[in-house]
DNA sequence: ATCTATTCATAAGG
DNA sequence: TCCTTATGAATAGAT
């Protein structure tokens, strides 16, 4: 608008060499992006060779630069040459099979090329994906019901806290003077803490565990409602 | 505004194939033009190679396509060089990780070695997983409706053929004689017949070649059981 | 690296 | 394939 600060750049080489290298990382970055893009949207094979200006390589292709550039090779001289270590050769085939395999299964799992399954392949993929989902649904949930105990436990703390708290704030406003609300707060605080102080040696843990996660059920609603609680086991 | 046309799309396979194919030749060329465009402001050296998934080669070089490829062999090989074909382990690596990348999604696609995810983790996961099987659902569904028709176009046949030869049994049952189930025979099919010429007995053969072709596959029958076709449109 | 204004690429439709 | 146009993506320049 009135200050034209981001403009278009003429494609000629960058002049200053660190906004030069900047650029060449951002656009290297989003070619390969793109190349990728490009042979997953239109399933193509493709192999990206770059070489920075200091000679460093960068490379990218769908499958292997080294089948690209074979069949680059095999395109425009219809000739084959490779024979260094046919065992490795071989290993690395295989390898590569493998790759292409497991590759088609996740593009499957994901509904893609589907149209020359069988109605017996496509109930075996459903069913294998959703025993899958259903595995991560209950991982998913035990971490959820994780998380809960470990807010009742944060809960609890905070609970006993504020009961020191209010224990303290009863000493000090007992020192302050105002007979009558200090005996007030006397007499509660010291109902409630019977069970805390004299015979829970023994009993504290049970007690604090069962209290607190009555006590902060609020918290552990907000909780459910934020994560989709299904259920409390 | 009433249109939504554009919009963001997924990067996976584009079904429709003239769609496919349009954006291959829209992408490709964006691609190699920022190709070219990162060769000079950048003053790097590159190759990019396409085939398309009809095999045709696109290619494109800041100075030749062959130097790049020597340079590239030239660079794997002066680091690599230690050992001779250290270039294919190399490569071999290269495919060892990506498969077992794959591998490790596909088990987490599994609902298996989940205990490193975080819940956003499991979220996307569940997500991902969700998606695809809707998407098998649908094909599986498309692919049922796809067999109903057939069977029935099958059954319509069937069908027709079934007439055909008890028309041609009235025949052959007219000339073999017993007069009274002839007659009645002849009388319940000649309404059915008017259209039929009255050379039907040289057709005999050929509608029962026919028909037997048509009635194969009775198997369908056995396959739409397995597969517990689910309703009739 | 992160942040935006801006340019660029491109999906959908003729 | 090319054109158009609305949108999403990439990125130049600055921090």
């Amino acid at each position: 608008m009135s200050k034209p600060t981001r403009e278009k750049i003429k494609i000629r080489k960058i002049d200053n060499l660190s906004a030069r290298q900047v650029t060449f990382s951002k656009r290297r970055r989003g070619l390969l992006k793109k190349a990728g893009e490009l042979s997953v949207l239109c399933d193509c094979e493709y192999a990206v060779i770059i070489f920075s200006a200091t000679g460093k390589l960068f490379e990218s292709s769908s499958s292997s630069t080294k089948d690209v550039i074979a069949r680059y090779k095999a395109h425009i001289e219809n000739v084959e040459k490779l024979e260094p270590s046919l065992e490795l050769q071989f290993d690395r085939i295989k390898l590569s099979k493998e790759l292409a395999d497991k590759t088609r299964v996740l593009r499957q799992m994901n509904g893609e090329d589907l149209e020359g399954l069988h109605m017996d392949e496509l109930k075996k993929l459903e069913e294998d994906i959703e025993g899958g989902l259903s595995r991560v649904l209950h991982t998913k949930e035990e971490k959820i019901m994780g998380e809960i105990m470990a807010l009742e436990a944060k809960g609890a703390e905070l609970l006993e806290a504020n009961n020191h708290l209010r224990q303290t704030m009863g000493m000090i406003s007992n020192t302050n003077g105002n007979k009558a609300g200090v005996l007030a707060l006397e007499s509660d605080i010291s109902t409630a803490e019977e069970g805390l102080s004299s015979e829970s040696a023994t009993n504290a843990s049970s007690d604090c565990a069962t209290g607190s996660s009555l006590d902060v059920d609020s918290a552990d609603d907000t909780l459910s409602l934020k994560l989709g609680l299904p259920y409390r086991g």
